[in-house]
DNA sequence: CCAGCTATATATAACGA
DNA sequence: TTCGTTATATATAGCTG
């Protein structure tokens, strides 16, 4: 849009990128705006510029609202709060040591995130750059685990349905030799059928959709050779 | 946009508002990718259909994260409420959400340092490998910005005591020949000194730690060229 | 950083398949 | 629901104040 054709790629003049920002912020939040009226949606919209400024919109009901549907909907986990009441004298200590730890924690999980490193050492740059390291072998390791499990349920999947296709490929035979013998005898006269029909390639490499003829309709829809949703669900989800 | 105007007003056909809400919501979160690449922003977009059904968007930070930066962000305004309530209802009430978040965090936290993978899916795993990349890049982007500071004071601390060389050097040079001019008084049938002491190359880019005789005690220790523990401290500490 | 202008690039409403 | 097409409506990049 504008002037000129626009890379998709982070704009590195900083003026320009600030100008950019400020319309194409104020554009998002009206489109965003335009769907929850236009199409009766809820929509909860957050935005951080780089220098950390927040910017939102959030329809009728507030971000809040929307927030909390959203941990209800994606973490149905909704972890029953463990309420081990104590006593009530060391409640206000037992609050301030929780606070405390949970500022510890956010400190330093920003330091994961890369954030707020101003405050940090050589040294403990260094460190972190390690752990991180270390991290990411970790789950590199586990992607390409699940990633092995996926391909190898898929493999014995694909052996047990190719069994099944010789199975019914035989059934199919099976039906196609009665219906001949059934012809010869209700009409003696007629030729014998010729036998291009024999050998639908189930088992093959390659499947049309082209249908069957002579396999029940039944069979056909149960024995699908089309993989089913939830096998492929390992490797996207 | 499109053949006719339109009304900022929920759209009364069914049909209509299902379409427009399939291709403006697709229009939404593609504003949304380009503005968080563009203008390296963080965004977090999150839309529920009519019939309840969740879309969202979140640049390569989790929503997660971004939920929880959010939270930090907007937890300043929130501050002014559980002051005063006060009741020991709400007490209890704030102390279970304090615990909760701090689990949160802290299973977050894991992930950060490559443990508990187990429970994450493959889509996840990936997403955690982008923010742990992007931390990485951070981090060392720091680490490189120390070093620089570190080096350009270095230099300009070496430019500062190349100077205080210079002039020491001359001063020195000033004493011997004093030096000098007292010997032919004194002791008129003396050999002139030789000069072979001259310039000890100071200001030069090779310093030797050879001491230089003639210089007195005290102005040594003080223009010693070995460089001083808080210069180097940026470095390792 | 905001407002306004203009030429273009994009988004999308209506319609058909 | 989805996809493609087309005519238009909008958004916005680059500039100027």
């Amino acid at each position: 849009m504008g002037r000129g054709r626009v890379q998709l790629k982070r704009i590195e003049n900083k003026i320009n990128r600030q100008v950019t920002f400020s319309k194409r912020r104020s554009g998002l939040l009206k489109k965003a705006h335009e769907i929850s009226v236009l199409c009766d949606a809820e929509v909860g919209l957050i935005v951080f510029s780089t220098k950390g400024k927040l910017f939102e919109y959030a329809n009728d009901s507030c971000m809040e609202r929307i927030l909390e549907r959203y941990e209800r909907y994606s973490f149905a986990e909704r972890q029953p709060v463990p309420t081990a009441q104590t006593s009530m004298g060391s409640w206000t200590l037992e609050h301030a040591k929780l606070k405390a730890r949970l500022e510890v924690v956010q400190r330093n999980q920003k330091h994961y995130a890369g954030e707020d490193l101003e405050s940090l050492s050589m040294k403990e740059l260094q460190n972190l750059e390690g752990q991180l390291g270390s991290a990411l072998k970790h789950i590199r390791s586990r992607k390409y685990q699940l990633m092995h499990e996926s391909i190898s349920m898929l493999q014995k999947k694909d052996k047990l349905l190719q069994e099944q296709n010789n199975q019914l490929s035989k059934k199919v035979k099976e039906r196609e030799k009665e219906l001949a013998e059934q012809n010869q005898e209700t009409n003696s006269s007629s030729f014998v059928l010729p036998q291009h029909l024999d050998s639908p390639h189930l088992g093959g490499e390659a499947y049309d959709n082209g249908e069957v003829e002579g396999g029940n309709s039944q069979q056909e829809t149960a024995t699908n050779t089309v993989m089913p949703q939830w096998m492929l669900r390992h490797l996207n989800n």
